[in-house]
This record gives C-alpha cells, structure tokens and sequence, in this order.
DNA sequence: GTAAATTAAATCGTACGCAACCGAATTGGA
DNA sequence: TCCAATTCGGTTGCGTACGATTTAATTTAC
C-alpha cells in the first residue's frame, strides 16, 4: 500500500472504529429506559444463550478481562440484572447468573431495540455479507496478534 | 423483524467491536516504540493529510468531540508530537499543528505498521470490500442516529 | 502432606468516549 | 450599537478497555 493511500478515509482501521462507535451510539439510545450500557447488553446476551457460567467463561465468550468484567457485573448486579455468587465446588470461581428480571426483560429490551432498527430498512443479505467479511477480518487480526 | 433477524443484528455489533477492539490491540502494539495510542495515531494520520487545522475540524474528521480530543492533543503536545495555538483572527479557535516530529515521524510509523502488517499476507482485494461494505454500515447507522 | 506452580478474581493506573455543563469569544439582527 | 444566540474549547463525571500486579484458592509435584 503505498503513502497517499494512508488517508484516514481509506484505513479499514478508522472505518472499522467508527462504525463500533456508530454501534455503541446507537444500541446506548436504544437501552436507555432499561438503563443499560451497550457492553452490558452484550453480558446479557451472552447470559441468555447460556446462563450461569463463571466469570472467565464469560469473559473468554466477550474477550474481556477480570478488569474489565468485574466492575462492569458489580453494577449490574446492583441493578438487579444478575447474581454474583462463589462456585460452591471452586471457590475461586465467581458463577454469574441472570436474575428473574434478566431473563425476563429479554422480550422487551428485543422489542425496543427493534423498534429502534425497523424505522429503517435494513437489507438482511448486505448485513450477512458484512458480518461474514467482519468474521474474516477477525480471523486476520487474531493471526496478527497471536 | 424476526428474532432471527435479532441474533443476525445482535452478531453483527458484537463483530464489528470485536474487530474494532482488535485493531486497538494490533495498532497499540505496533505503535508502542513510538509512544503513541491508537486514537493519537488517528489524530497524526488527520494531521498528515491536512496540517494546521482548528480543534473542530479535526473532531469532525474523527468525529470527537472537544471532550475527548482536548486531554488527547495536550497529552501529544507533551510528547512533542503538535503544538496548540490560539487562533489569530478568532481566539476561540485552537490550531493545532504538527512539529518537525510529528511530520517526519510519517515514514518511520508507517514503516513499523507495514513490518507488522506485511507478516501476513493480506488480500487488497478483500481490504478493499470489507472497507467498502463498513462505510454502507456506517451510513446506514448514521441514518438511525439522526 | 506440604511447598511450589497454577488459576481465578479483584485491584490499580492510564487512556479513551461521551453526555452534560460552563465560560469566553464572536456574530447577527433589531 | 447592543444584546441575544451561536460557536468554540475546556471541565467534570461515569463507564468501559486493558496491561500489570495482587490476593486467594486449588492443583501438582515431590
């Protein structure tokens, strides 16, 4: 790639950055009335497929760090999202767990997000092109940064 | 909207951060001999293409805000990498514009990334799609923010 | 059986992002 | 001209991200 390539406007980096802020911005305003955050709405996510996992598991699923899960589940759990408790075999473990309004808001918090999405119209092939071409580049930067 | 279309959307921005957090992680590597972070190297590439521009004009080529960008730029004048100047003719305006470092570090940085890059062989072809296809995205979130 | 190695979570420090707000400089219309 | 609205950078507060370190629990190696 030579130099004059190398505007802001051509680096799939920046463009890859933006379109994550564009996503954060967007799903932020859409869980707004449940009063969560986009990276607490991937945890959810990530719950409801397979609730009751400890907190690495979790964090191996999201790429996340101790550092990062922990305060981010704390608040959670403040909020009533979820439950922290000590695995009872290993008490290393910390085993995270929906709670009776975590696993139920899952309808609503789909509905409001939908909502927010069907204003437009999305063609469902353009985003399983994307998402297969963001899979690959993926793959490339984890071969990068093995 | 389906649930299927649902978890299709739900992939897609966990994906596209995904990706954008990778690149992070890739970019930080690459840039540590220089002491530079990912969004300061964003800063350096706006700057490269267009040297000398207000505070504004550089937030809206990467779309931040003064909040953000104002600790960043002190923290790169610091390193000598820009200086922040009061504007001339209106004295709200910051310009910020690249050193002597800043401007002939260009080689130097880009050659670091191109070692760290040229490691693996990456498909122009293919750079080029999924370079494309972030921008409809980006243009398609834009329209569900405005 | 116990010390060493391993693993899990928490903690610490730094650097973003971003909403909300502030104050100073500038501008534009009455 | 004058003042209200706008523009611009800065500040504050909160929530991530993440490298590095610490602490506690468990596994292993001898």
């Amino acid at each position: 790639m030579e130099d004059s390539d190398m505007t802001l406007a051509n680096q799939l980096c920046f463009s890859v950055y933006h379109a994550s802020r564009l996503f954060t911005k967007f799903y932020q305003q859409a869980l707004q009335p449940f009063e969560l955050t986009y990276p607490q709405y991937l945890v959810l996510l990530a719950l409801w497929e397979a609730d009751r996992q400890p907190l690495h598991a979790l964090g191996e699923q999201l790429d996340f760090g101790s550092n990062t899960l922990t305060p981010l589940l704390k608040r959670m759990e403040n909020k009533g999202w979820l439950t922290r408790q000590l695995g009872a075999s290993d008490h290393r473990q910390l085993i995270i767990q929906l709670t009776e309004k975590g696993r139920t808001s899952k309808t609503a918090i789909f509905q409001a997000i939908r909502l927010c999405i069907t204003q437009q119209n999305i063609d469902p092939e353009r985003y399983q092109s994307t998402l297969k071409q963001n899979k690959e580049l993926i793959t490339a930067l984890e071969k990068l940064l093995d």
